[in-house]
DNA sequence: CAGTGGTCTAGACCACGGG
DNA sequence: CCGTGGTCTAGACCACTGG
């Protein structure tokens, strides 16, 4: 029934999200496990490490000795924001049409916080790309991302710092991407950021994230800056209990 | 070595952990998982589950054919949102001694918002639980949180609003906490609030929560709203690739 | 090539829920 | 009590890394 790339695990967790999703299960009740793995023919560990990713979206919950259940409010959260989704993405799950606009590449020398962050001296070079996003046509996103110029390794053209940096990264700096950590910070719009967004007076505090990419050897390689128009775009996240 | 009760991968992820934070493992390298298999007399599968939680917490990394290895800066992060933390935890994480005052408790009607985040009809009645957490005598974040009258099944005290939602909710309400569905929402901050959190004009910006707590079925069970003085309490988030 | 982590299996036993 | 999900085991094979 299923082939042995993507993983198994992966093509039961896709298959039982499209039974979810087209209503198969009407009572809301999951088939148990060992009826499932018996009829897709793989073992129950593999059904088991489906259901858990399931879980964790919030897509259905278990309850031991009574069984396992569609969670319908679950397929409303598009936007987890544990989740690395590219903005284009975001943008789209919210119902609108992406547009990106390269508004600007500079080579800048290191200031004391990317320089402490990135662990580079004082006197390096980076390249800095502002990103505009916009949702059907309006602006609702700004980013500036900075990568050190030393990382790359080939030659790129500046229309390749469109697509999300761990694209960039991959293709131009032989670094895999592993992980942000991002910090969470609110603001008040400055001029120039009023100017980009076109924010109405009301509307000029935003959500800004201040997150430092790291590789899959958790080095620090790439810093962003973004900022959200909260009233088009809404961040959510789905938080559990610790343990 | 281990009991059986916390879970195996339980006692061998904090097992690993302390070992981690003693700096036992000095060149960074992790030994084999069939290693530490023998060692602590456990099978590879309770190894790999352990190895998977300290990986996304950040505390390690692992690379296939290479090894595992320790990621002394995945240390760091102290507060992680994709948790459930109680906000005294959280500052006392930041280095800070925490303090609860509840300054009030309120009997309300619910708004069209709570009704229909709730599920509740417009004219029920709900409890309202305002809390001020202070770090070190300074008041850093401010929360209302909204429980249906109808919910609760035991008597109470007032003073059992102190505790987290959650454990209210499984003390008097019967009710098993699930997870919170979060916004994050950037605010200005409206005159009440500038007086509880005691804020300086330029401060006034602030993160808001708008939490929806469910339960373990997925039904939605309280509301909660948080406000955070970001100067005192930083919020993080590990974010990884989807999938 | 040897050694590592990544995936999957089959089977066992336990803990909990509901009839 | 039975049937469910929760935990754990031992072992197999694969994919990748590094010398």
């Amino acid at each position: 029934m299923f082939k042995r790339s993507p993983s198994l695990v992966q093509q039961v967790k896709a298959h039982l999200k499209q039974r979810i999703i087209r209503v198969e299960f009407q009572d809301g009740r999951i088939p148990p496990e060992a009826e499932l793995a018996a009829e897709m023919g793989v073992s129950r560990n593999t059904i088991r490490d489906a259901l858990s990713q399931l879980e964790t979206e919030g897509v259905i919950y278990r309850r031991q000795g009574a069984g396992t259940f569609v969670n319908q409010a679950g397929l409303l959260v598009k936007t987890r924001l544990d989740e690395i989704i590219p903005y284009e993405t975001m943008i789209r799950e919210h119902g609108f049409k992406p547009t990106v606009r390269l508004v600007g590449v500079d080579e800048i020398t290191a200031d004391p916080k990317l320089a402490a962050n990135l662990n580079l001296p004082l006197e390096a070079r980076l390249i800095v790309a502002q990103k505009l996003f916009l949702a059907d046509e309006r602006p609702v996103i700004f980013s500036c991302t900075y990568i050190p110029i030393d990382l790359i390794k080939q030659p790129y053209d500046v229309e390749d710092l469109r697509a999300p940096v761990y694209q960039f990264l991959s293709q131009f700096c032989q670094q895999e991407f592993g992980y942000y950590i991002s910090e969470i910070v609110p603001v008040m719009a400055p001029e120039w950021l009023v100017e980009r967004l076109i924010l109405p007076p009301e509307k000029q505090v935003l959500i800004s994230f201040e997150e430092l990419g790291h590789n899959q050897d958790g080095e620090p390689v790439v810093m962003a800056y973004s900022y959200f128009r909260d009233d088009l775009i809404r961040l959510r996240l789905v938080r559990r209990q610790a343990q």
